[in-house]
DNA sequence: TGAAAATTGGGACATATGTCCTTCCCCGCC
DNA sequence: GGCGGGGAAGGACATATGTCCCAATTTTCA
C-alpha cells in the first residue's frame, strides 16, 4: 500500500464517480488516496480495522477462508464500490479478505472520521445503503444459485459472464487457464471437479482448451445450459 | 391480512422496539398496523410492491423458489426486523416470499411515503443500514457455511441453534418432525438426504426420533460435530 | 370401522463432488 | 539434447447428495 499525495487526482476520482456530495466538506480533509499492487491485500479476514475504502480504479477480489483453510471466492468487484462498509456499520472485525487483482486505487477514510463528521449525512448514508443493498442482492443470487444448481450450470453461467462482459478489457470469449483455480473457488467446487466438468463440456464441443486459454465455442448451447441464471453483477 | 386500526397499539409497538425516532412525525400518519395469520404470505417473490413492513410481533419465514420449483428457505426472523427494505432501496420486484409462521403483526408504510417524507431522515436511513447489514452478515455466513460444509455438520449446527434458543417458546431440545421438510430446505438439501443423515446421527446416539419429534440426546457430541459454525442469528 | 389420502421413513440406484496421487506437458537451463 | 521443476490434467476411489419409488404409519372422512 502506498499513499498517493495528490489532491487533484483525488478530486478527479470524486468527480468521476459522483462522490462529491457523498463526501461533503467536513469529510474531505480525512480522505486519502492509496494505491495497491496486484496481489496485495487491502484488508485481511479477522483483523480489526478502522478504515473504509472506496474502490475508484482497478479490480478487486473478495474471498473468505474457513478455519480448515478452504477458500471461497465471493466476487470480483469494479469501481465504484466500497470495502469495509458492513464492518463499519456493525462494528465488526473484517469479514472477508480483499485483494487487488489489477493495480488498484482506493479512497480511504477512517471509520472514526466518518462517525464524527458523516454519521448524519444523508447522502453518505444513502450511498452506503445503495452499495450494501446491491451487495446483498448479488450475494442473495449467488447463494441460491450455488445451492440450487450443479457445477456444470454454474460454470456455463460464469463463462458467459466473464467472457462476454464488454466492460472488461480481456473480453474475448475465453478464460485464462491460470484462473481456473480461482474459478473453481468462485463457483464453489474443487479444481479437480472443475476440470472434469470442463472436459465434459469440451467433449460436447461447447468449449475448447488451447494456448493457455479456455475458449467458448458454442455460446448458444452454453447459454441454454446456463438458463437465465447468470453471474451478472 | 387484516388492518388493525388501533393507534395506541401502534404506538406501543413503536415504543417497544425503539422506533419512535426512526418513524418521526412526518411519517407517522402513513403508518398502518396489520395482522397476518400463520401460513399467510406477507409478500410473494416476483410481485412488485410499494410496501415496507416492520415485523413487530411473531415469526416469519423467508424463502425463495427457483424457476424449476425448488424451494430454498433462507431464514426465520423475529422482531424487530424489516421486510421490503432491499426492494425499496433498489426499486426491485420482491426477491423472496415472506410468510407468517406464527400470528404476525407488522407496521406497514408505503415506499412512496418513505421516499417523500423520510428519504433524508438520518435515523431511518441508519435503521435500514443496521437491518440490512445484519441481513448481509447473516447471509454471508449462511452462504459460506452451506458451500463449505456437508449436510451432517449443517444439521448439527441447525439443531443446536433451533433447539436451544431461549427466546423461542418451543425451546425443548427437540424439533417437530413436521418441520423436517422446512429444515431440509433451510440447510439446502433434500428431504431424503436429511433423513439419511438423521438416521446416521441417531444410530450414533446423538439424536433420537420419537413422538413426532426429533430429540437431541447428546448435545456435546453434536456441538463438537458442528464446530463453532452455528446458525446463531 | 374401513378404505382412501396424507405423512413419514427408507431402499435402490444414479450423479455430483471431493481427495489423493500419478502422469503429462511446457520451459528454462546445463 | 537431456534434465529438473512447476503447473496442469486426469485416473481411481470414497463420499455426499439427488431422484424415484415403495412401504409403513397415521389421519381423515364417508
Amino acid at each position: 500500500m502506498k499513499e498517493i499525495k495528490d489532491p487533484a487526482r483525488l478530486d478527479k476520482y470524486l468527480a468521476q464517480h459522483s462522490l462529491e456530495d457523498i463526501f461533503h466538506a467536513p469529510l474531505r480533509p480525512h480522505l486519502h488516496l492509496y494505491a495497491f499492487e496486484p496481489g496485495e491485500a487491502l484488508c485481511s479476514q479477522g483483523e480489526s480495522t478502522d478504515a473504509l475504502h472506496v474502490l475508484v480504479k482497478g479490480k478487486i477480489k473478495i474471498y473468505t477462508t474457513s478455519p480448515e483453510g478452504k477458500t471461497l471466492v465471493i466476487s470480483f468487484k469494479n469501481p465504484p464500490d466500497m470495502v469495509g462498509d458492513i464492518e463499519y456499520v456493525r462494528d465488526l472485525d473484517i469479514i472477508n479478505t480483499v485483494e487487488a487483482v489489477s493495480p488498484v486505487t482506493v479512497i480511504g477514510i477512517s471509520g472514526t472520521a466518518v462517525k464524527r463528521y458523516g454519521d448524519d449525512h444523508a447522502p453518505l448514508l444513502k450511498f452506503m445503503l445503495d452499495v450494501i443493498t446491491k451487495k446483498f442482492y448479488i450475494k442473495s443470487d449467488f447463494l441460491s444459485f450455488n445451492l440450487m444448481y450443479p457445477v456444470e450450470v454454474r460454470l456455463a453461467s460464469y463463462l458467459l459472464s466473464v467472457c462476454y462482459d464488454e466492460s472488461d478489457e480481456g473480453f474475448e470469449g475465453r478464460l485464462a487457464i491460470s484462473q481456473l483455480t480461482d474459478t473453481a473457488n468462485l463457483i464453489g467446487t474443487s479444481y479437480r471437479h472443475l476440470n472434469r466438468v470442463i472436459r465434459r463440456l469440451s467433449e460436447e464441443g461447447m468449449v475448447e482448451r488451447g494456448g493457455g486459454y479456455l475458449h467458448v465455442r458454442d455460446r448458444d448451447r452454453l447459454s441454454r445450459l446456463a438458463g437465465r441464471n447468470l453471474y451478472e453483477h
